[in-house]
DNA sequence: TGTACATCAGTGAACGCGCGTTCACTGATGTAC
DNA sequence: TGTACATCAGTGAACGCGCGTTCACTGATGTAC
């Protein structure tokens, strides 16, 4: 049941965004759309399932694309595996897209449930990094870091990939960071007009992505 | 009359984000809603508006970041000015940042427009980037490119910075959705609990985006 | 200097909708003795 | 095998709101003769 109605809002969400409205969604089944306080306490409850929804599709597509890759060495292939995922999810799923990773829905205010769904994906790419790393095929590329900032990432690589120096993190961030930015530009229009070869072009930036960190070596 | 319709509703922008009312509007004002309509023809009118508005606003932002900079052969110096008064811009104006990067408003196209005005920053971008080019600073980097990526970055280049080659202008895309990436991360609330250290975060990542096309050369 | 007319910003009522949430309730199903 | 009771999914009416858009109109201001 619980199923069912989180089901007929995501069809919602994809024409009405995250105006979502439990009278459409009771319509939709046959019900009254006082029913649906049976199932979830209010309609932010609905928007919070949704979310957390989201977050483990997409983070289920990406840790799917980089287990598919056999060769577990091949940094570069379960890289670009995860990311072309992730972006295979996206395309299948823009409005849940929109709703995780777009303006936030005004007056709603998410709650911590949403951080452990919110974490899968960027983990999956920072793992191959950490696998990299151990192998010694991705060495500490060193450098400069201001130490407020290496502080946050020593919080977040404790947190999530222990072992792994804040310089490499950082790189890593920069990665997850133009991820996000390049499906959002395409999923949220501003491609449109410009960029028309949107798979080879997401891919050859995946590409470029990936050598910045060293992936290709 | 116009400006002072569209400041009231950049007020509403930031509560109620794209789900903008015309009677809201109208009511801040002492008006009755009708009498909007001698200056709207209807509610998208006034988005469109809005969403011009705010490109403009941000690329004119971008735009003297960057004329700031009196040296004008510190590719560097330009760069971040740039990115970082683009942030300023979204910092101060997130419902606006939101509206023109974030999810697509349901049910709203975007007219024709809006493109040139979208162009702006952008182009602020790349033009620090063509200059490096045309003083020899910023060598083509060559490499492969995807012949569909080619023919759509070879229209672009055409139409906004002739002169500079697609294997280039695919790295300075690169930089310009890194910054979008990085912008929307930290407005949209994907660093919530991971990152605290915002502005230092933002410079070491805008710096690390410009080495990677060689402008800190 | 005075009158007739046009312009046009803003009004107010109405149309036809939508929404989230509460609350007392019906009526079918399952359980215990 | 049959009765009494509890559970609980779903109902329907109501509360108190909101919205965009149209349309005939008022009434002040400015213009032309």
């Amino acid at each position: 049941m619980i199923e069912e109605i989180k089901t007929t809002a995501r069809g919602y969400l994809a024409t009405d965004g995250a105006n979502l409205s439990l009278r459409a969604v009771a319509r939709d089944m046959g019900m009254v759309s006082s029913a649906l306080y049976r199932y979830f306490a209010s309609r932010d409850d609905l928007l919070t399932a949704l979310i957390i929804d989201a977050y483990n599709a997409l983070g289920a597509a990406a840790e799917a694309g980089d287990a598919a890759v056999t060769d577990r060495a091949d940094l570069l292939g379960r890289w670009l595996a995860a990311c072309r995922a992730a972006r295979a999810w996206a395309l299948g799923s823009p409005a849940e897209y929109a709703l995780i990773f777009g303006s936030p829905v005004p007056g709603y205010q998410a709650p911590m449930d949403t951080i452990a769904a919110a974490a899968r994906t960027p983990t999956v790419l920072l793992r191959v990094i950490k696998d990299g790393y151990d192998s010694g095929a991705l060495p500490d590329p060193g450098g400069d870091l201001p130490d407020d900032v290496r502080a946050d990432l020593a919080i977040l690589r404790d947190r999530a990939i222990p072992g792994v120096p804040e310089t490499l993190l950082a790189r890593g961030m920069m990665c997850w960071t133009q991820v996000f930015g390049a499906l959002s530009f395409e999923l949220f229009g501003q491609l449109n007009n410009v960029i028309s070869a949107r798979e080879s072009y997401f891919d050859d930036q995946m590409r470029r992505t990936a050598a910045v960190i060293g992936l290709d070596h």
